[in-house]
DNA sequence: TATATATATTTACGCGCGCTAAATTTTAAT
DNA sequence: ATTAAAATTTAGCGCGCGTAAATATATATA
């Protein structure tokens, strides 16, 4: 790092003994350059400290490397995850990912997506809320930008959806359930949120058909994104009343199980699958804390690695490829049954 | 929204009968037009869907309207909590917040502060890793930008620092504990990535002190920031040999605590303060789960509300007069006792 | 109504870099 | 050594907006 602070490209270019369209080549795609001067730069780098300004390079570009992450609710430890694997796919592959969080607020996924277009991204990737996301906003994004969702799909909408395989994976839940004790009854809210939820219900009840079961569900009233305090409260409003025809009840997802196992808890209930227990509970995503609940929860683990990558290399395919392909794709990834103590 | 889609300011500008100066003027600070004006535009807004190219906005800027956000981890619910409140007190005032996570990884913060310097922000919030930050990267960050400190603290780093009062809060917590049982033992991690843990462990010491009781500190192995994981397996290890010298256990954060919970359920030990339990378990954060763990935990609340929007008011209040002021101020806030049943 | 002051407009320039086309140099292939 | 191909240089325009100075217009004060 020199004394001089280096003022533009321009200057750098000659302090490195380059001109100045090569440095900026060399900048856009370091391997668009001869090895000898990227070597040359890459030393005169290490020299001299100097970046691009962010706002000239991207103002009169085609296309930037940003790329727009968008994810319903970062406090959501499921999207932080996912978030932090794809943000570090994007830079990998050279790439700026924007990631931002609706803050569990449909209206502020559409002013992210207002954001984001400031930006003129090369892409996005976009967790929608579904159902609830403005559709009319999504799909105008959607033609002005390469973009793929994943995991809450809507139809017809971006040019690639990747996800977990919710119908494989709850019928993996059920036919262990039913195999292992008394066939689950199902706890999800009334309203939900996740738009995953109803295809969770859906699976639910063709898997306890396939197993000659009666389906049964219950569902939990609140609103917004404090699934545990539902769980819980909820939870406890049917445990004390004994609402529940069975012992054994599969709960949507983990952060309902986890209020869930809480409202158990306070009524004293022992819950796991040993002798002496008197209610199963299960859920659905391996949530973090999933592993360190009272008992360990037994849950569907989504894979959060193939689908953060396969998002993210779905996307940049698109990106190579100009053609907008015709074909939108869907891949869905199966879920994996983690079994401990609490079913 | 109209059909016609508008290029730049000076089609706009032409389209509302208004010179593109005083667009411009308008865009940087509404209230710096004239009312009628002002109204003209923003009938003409409405009407026509034209928002000013960001990059072009900030290029020849003395000064932008980003203001960064850096945390150490945004898997950690506390910084997902704390930079949510941070992000919308940011917007509330205009400006455009970039969060930053540095995924647990001081590199990656050096890397984040200087993605943020290309973005010249008028100012930054960081909760700095601490000694484990690049502390010549930060101060150079800090000479270039206003910037202020929040959560954990740095020595003459920062025009400001805002964050939770530890000492009183363990304070709190210690003379909570020795009142309604067996003086704590402290439990941390060796190696503490949590720049608060040492003085948290220094001001048990303290507090412990001042009780007319000895301090006994255990200290987890383990790298990282699965601390979850290590208060398990470090927790299990120390409670089936009986290294503790006390039922009563003060963990240095809550997701230690709900590791050593989850040890603790393993070994058939019960957590609580009622009469029949074998070990009580306190912590500190006020995790969002940790009035779900079972039992409930009893644990420290920071006031992240006041922290979050102190930090910001910080903020403006150093970017109003641009005089840079020499006094470096520390603020801190007090924890809140919250009493739950598991200590 | 005349004068002083605040606000708008006009004019003009520059920011730092992307991008292009033609001229030139370097490298690789024959 | 000759030739073709690839890389670099030179030259120059343009992006969309910030900003400053000069000028014109509107509002407040006398």
């Amino acid at each position: 790092m020199a004394q001089p602070k280096i003022r533009n490209m321009e200057e750098f270019a000659s302090l490195s003994g380059i001109s100045r369209p090569t440095v900026s080549k060399y900048f856009n795609d370091p391997d668009s350059v001869r090895a000898s001067t990227r070597a040359k730069i890459e030393a005169s780098l290490k020299k001299h400290d100097y970046q691009p300004n962010v706002f000239a390079m991207n103002q009169n570009r085609r296309t930037t490397k940003n790329i727009g992450v968008v994810v319903p609710n970062l406090a959501d430890p499921f999207f932080s995850e996912i978030g932090r694997r794809v943000e570090l796919a994007c830079i990998d592959a050279g790439y700026s990912p924007i990631l931002l969080s609706s803050h569990g607020s449909p209206e502020m996924e559409r002013d992210n997506l207002k954001t984001l277009r400031s930006l003129k991204p090369a892409g996005v990737l976009l967790a929608p809320f579904g159902r609830m996301s403005d559709e009319a906003a999504v799909q105008a994004f959607d033609e002005e930008f390469p973009l793929v969702l994943f995991d809450a799909n809507m139809a017809k909408v971006g040019q690639a959806f990747v996800g977990t395989d919710n119908g494989q994976s709850v019928d993996l839940m059920v036919e262990y359930l039913c195999r292992s004790g008394e066939p689950p009854c199902f706890f999800e809210m009334r309203n939900p949120t996740n738009p995953n939820a109803n295809k969770r219900r859906q699976a639910y009840i063709e898997s306890m058909e396939r197993h000659g079961q009666e389906p049964r569900i219950f569902q939990a009233e609140g609103e917004g994104w404090n699934f545990e305090e539902i769980g819980s409260t909820e939870g406890a409003r049917l445990l004390s009343s004994k609402a529940f025809s069975t012992n054994t009840i599969l709960c949507s997802n983990d952060r309902l199980a986890i209020g869930m196992l809480s409202a158990a808890y306070g009524l004293g209930l022992r819950v796991g699958h040993g002798t002496g227990c008197d209610l199963r509970i299960a859920g659905h995503d391996d949530h973090p804390f999933s592993r360190y609940t009272c008992p360990p929860l037994t849950t569907i683990a989504q894979d959060y690695e193939a689908i953060a990558n396969r998002a993210v290399s779905e996307l940049f395919g698109i990106l190579e490829d100009d053609e907008r392909l015709s074909d939108r794709t869907e891949t869905t990834f199966d879920g994996r049954l983690i079994m401990r103590d609490s079913a």
